[in-house]
RNA sequence: GGAGAGGUGGCUGAGUGGUCUAAAGCGCUCGCCUGCUAAGCGAGUGGGGGAUGAAAAUCCCCUCGAGGGUUCAAAUCCCUCCCUCUCCGCCA
């Protein structure tokens, strides 16, 4: 959410955001129904303070005045009650229209309308041409390492079996990155995956992209997209030490995608599944260092693709193709011989202070408190991967075969 | 799942309808005192929103787990929810 003085003191930044993101509101309704609000507030406030007021003063009264001050109390009373809930009903008109008002563009991010105008800022790693190319579905299934025909009967399309050393690796590159962002100070974690509607409120997920998430009817909550949901919410109404900050997190979860409106796409295998493991990092910032903490990110998540031997590129998401929270958003593409092309694997956003606002976390700076910054970005999305990992090292045979330096860090030298 | 007890400021904890503007203690900050440290003395010490103002500031509203209700008036009474703890049952 973003700080509703914007509408009083830089309007003009509001309007152009707008334009970036190609949206069309009306925004003189958003102001008058912002004034309106405050009026009816201040009009209510003005009515407590003198109910507030009579109220002592009847306190003290004796029984014959008691009489008098009552009934006029009584009435400021009803009047109060009145405008207050004229107050509400103008706070909620606003809120309804503002909390779907999306994140502040960071002034670098290119514009554009789909992902098709990101701009690609680097690419890294040497392209293999393979001979008898094969798709990760087609190697995992001869291999006896994926099944997810089973997984279709069972849980329906979109889900799968995976198997044997396959999950060796899984494990062992959860251990690697996990060590890695240990190292370099992130606190492990694991989250919890079920959450209150809340949580997905406070992290821009909701009203937006509820379709996208999985309920559990009974119980009112819902399973989460990804681990940034719980990570983020876990510092919810608190003022963090500034001196601590950056708090950086490195969850491990499951991820839960209902994938809705997908239908037809990247329908082979394990790319799009409604079930996933992932490992994120996540970090409470200085406002003021939010761009480094960032780049930062970036850095940590490129080292690991790096270290995995995955040819990629580095994407600065466009205007159009940024979530509701995101200011700026850098995702790796890696590059998938079966698809002939390079796909996302890691996404990794500043949200500025937009989710702040909503979790409230601040912290307090020379007796200032302040919204912080959050930021998230994907350090292993596991079945993603998985498919790089076999479609980039596959042999001629229809094997899998990593190099002796990838070998330790996947467990495995050979999939056959 | 059953039975019970609770949720008050950074912490401990008092408060069962109006002077609560939340006692007291601890902690913290500043000052005084002391050769240093401790003790002592004094002052201050949550968060959010708003009005006026160039600013400094002054004033107002909200906040005692959350949300409703009763009342002229709620930390206090009533309802719903959330959370914590104890006992029983079940359980990885």
């Amino acid at each position: 959410m973003l700080d509703s003085q914007i509408l009083k003191n830089n309007l003009e930044e509001f309007n152009e955001n707008l334009k970036k993101r190609d949206i069309s509101i009306d925004v003189s309704l958003l102001i008058d129904l912002d004034e309106n609000r405050r009026k009816a507030k201040f009009e209510a406030e003005q009515i407590r303070a003198e109910q507030n007021k009579l109220g002592k003063e009847i306190a003290k009264a004796d029984k014959n005045e008691k009489q008098e001050l009552l009934k006029k109390a009584s009435e400021l009373s009803n009047n109060f009650k009145s405008l207050s809930e004229k107050a509400e009903e103008e706070e909620e008109k606003f809120l309804d229209l503002w909390i779907k008002i999306p994140n502040i563009i960071d002034a670098s991010s290119p514009v554009g309308s789909t992902d098709e105008d990101n701009k690609e800022i680097k690419k890294i790693g040497e392209v293999k041409e393979f001979k008898n190319l094969r798709d990760h579905l087609e190697i995992g299934e001869t291999l006896g390492l994926i099944n997810v025909e089973k997984a279709a009967e069972v849980s329906g399309s979109r889900f799968s079996y995976i198997f044997g050393d396959l999950v060796k690796i899984e494990f062992n590159l959860v251990s690697y990155v996990m060590n890695k962002l240990s190292d370099n100070g992130f606190l492990p974690t694991v989250p919890p995956v079920l959450v209150r509607e809340n949580a997905l409120y406070g992290t821009g997920f909701f009203p937006d992209d509820a379709e996208q998430v999985y309920k559990i009817q009974n119980d009112e909550l819902y399973l989460v997209g990804t681990s940034e949901v719980s990570l983020a919410a876990l510092h919810g109404d608190e003022i963090l030490e500034f001196d601590s900050l950056p708090l950086r997190y490195a969850g491990f979860s499951t991820c839960f995608r209902r994938e809705a409106g997908t239908y037809g796409k990247d329908t082979t295998g394990i790319f799009r599944v409604h079930q996933f493991d992932k490992v994120e990092m996540f970090s409470f910032c200085d406002p003021e260092k939010s761009k480094e903490e960032h780049e930062y990110l970036l850095t940590v998540e490129e080292e690991i693709l790096n270290d995995l031997e995955i040819p990629y590129r580095v994407v600065d998401v466009c205007s159009g193709d940024l979530g509701a929270s995101a200011a700026k958003k850098y995702d790796i593409e890696a590059w998938m011989p079966s698809q002939n092309n390079y796909r996302e694997v890691t996404s990794c956003s500043n949200t500025t202070d937009y989710q702040a606002r909503r979790l409230n976390i601040r912290t307090k700076k020379d007796k200032d408190t302040s919204l912080i910054h959050t930021l998230n970005g994907t350090a292993l999305a596991v079945g993603r991967i998985l498919i790089a990992l076999i479609e980039n090292n596959q042999q001629e045979d229809g094997s899998v075969e990593f190099s002796d330096e990838l070998s330790k860090l996947t467990g495995v030298k050979k999939l056959s």
